[in-house]
DNA sequence: GACCACAGTATGGTCTGACCATATCGAGTC
DNA sequence: GACTCGATATGGTCAGACCATACTGTGGTC
């Protein structure tokens, strides 16, 4: 009697949400139906009603249902795509809880904003909304201002590439480091030179050219965070040394506070 | 009395994460950290230990908590670091949903994939797990076997960039895919090919590389997905002629999968 | 003293039933 | 036809109960 494979339990909650992706995946479902009630859901699948909304908040964080009090046509849950959300606020909670560091995500926004403008000068994309986010950002009076139509134009890059993957992502990285944007831009002071960049960046991308583009980013990025790109991007990441670690072996016994 | 912002309500278990979120972010809670038990923090915060336990399934999805039953110093919510598993359900959900497409998906691993083996070739990087991977791949019997192991390799490589969130990524992309892959391999019959590249990619890693681990990450992507990379990557990502609409207008319009 | 059996207890998981707030629907009225 | 107002269906919240789990401490046994 041993060697038996400790069964994780499944909650009723877990029952829930993979009888609605069973769903969604076999057969009918898509953007825009609706979940039956609440009620209906206990009841269909024996279940409480608080095991059914535990899992429409799984759902919701996940960006696949919204839920709307009343009645009609638009209340109740429906089904959503929303992935950028649930992006966002969990890279907000693991910049928290220094699971990922800002280091990181700068990076990875680097990595994504190069291939992003590079793909879009590849092909003939729409450029009117980069044209639009940098008007505003001239007629922007605060940092929190430019900041806001300054995300419009990168997310703007990333949805030129034409991949909704890339675009979400984009949109997360620059939403969950808002703040950390905001005060780069302070610190700055003049923005003349990211707007040098940006029109720069516009003009690689309209004239097709991805290597130029590229480039373009790179400069841009070690503009505004200088202090991240100390050392060549292409030579090593911030803090390779001691990483590599399996996600789940992070405990408490080897964390590094910075504060007091 | 007009141009009145209608006041998002703020649902109870809202507050809730709102009130862990500063806890974590002001001062004091990083991983390894308990949280009070459902009860006491409904009784803290003036709520109902459901709106406490909507607010814990949120936070679970997002990677930030692990809830254990019991008694002990293992028991309760602990704070912990999982951002690939949010990532995962994320992906699976809206590739179900059609809100992204497999050629998306495969399109972002490669990018993640051709930027992480470059940067793993630009600085000396452990290459014990992408051996250890490859040798069990060998030995691989089955095709889940295989996809397993073959997991493992291109994950690998991803950590061995020194970004974790890079690497979280790569491993919920793939993840996300698994029975894509599975399908991709048996359809291909033989591994052969796929491990001639293997090995090119660790050897171009190795000799530190980068251009050369990039392109061999490309061929490599090539010939396990032909269907999806028809047209050469560089001169327009799939489908990048209706893109570029905000996330929340996809519909049911537009959704072509790869599989059968 | 070392070991073990067992009651105690704190934890999350689940259920029930109730009530509230909101938004639509629909019958009735002017 | 337009308006009023109750009926109704929906999610949001709460209180209280019970269960399963897993550690803790106590006391007995050897």
């Amino acid at each position: 009697m041993s060697g038996w494979q400790p069964v994780r339990r499944t909650r009723a909650f877990e029952d829930v949400i993979a009888r609605i992706e069973e769903r969604i995946a076999g057969d009918g479902l898509t953007v825009g139906d609706r979940l039956p009630g609440e009620r209906q859901l206990a009841e269909q699948l024996q279940v409480s009603r608080s095991s059914v909304r535990e899992a429409m908040r799984v759902l919701e964080t996940l960006g696949v249902v919204s839920s709307q009090v009343g009645r009609g046509p638009d209340a109740g849950a429906v089904l959503t795509a929303r992935p950028a959300g649930a992006l966002t606020d969990l890279l907000r909670f693991h910049l928290g809880l220094a699971s990922l560091s800002l280091e990181e995500v700068i990076d990875a926004r680097l990595m994504i904003e190069q291939w992003s403008a590079a793909r879009a000068a590849g092909h003939g994309a729409d450029l009117s909304a980069l044209s639009d986010a940098l008007e505003r950002m001239d007629r922007a009076a605060t940092a929190e201002d430019f900041v806001e139509h300054d995300t419009a134009f990168h997310v703007a890059i990333a949805e030129a590439s034409g991949n909704r993957l890339i675009a979400a992502m984009m949109r997360s990285l620059r939403d969950s480091v808002r703040r950390y944007a905001i005060e780069a831009v302070e610190r700055l002071g003049d923005t003349g030179g990211l707007m040098t960049d940006h029109h720069l960046i516009r003009q690689a991308i309209a004239s097709g050219n991805p290597s130029e583009a590229s480039a373009a980013v790179e400069t841009h990025l070690r503009r505004a965070y200088p202090d991240i790109f100390r050392a060549p991007v292409t030579s090593g990441p911030p803090g390779a040394d001691d990483r590599g670690r399996g996600e789940d072996q992070a405990r408490s016994e080897d964390r590094g506070r910075a504060d007091g």
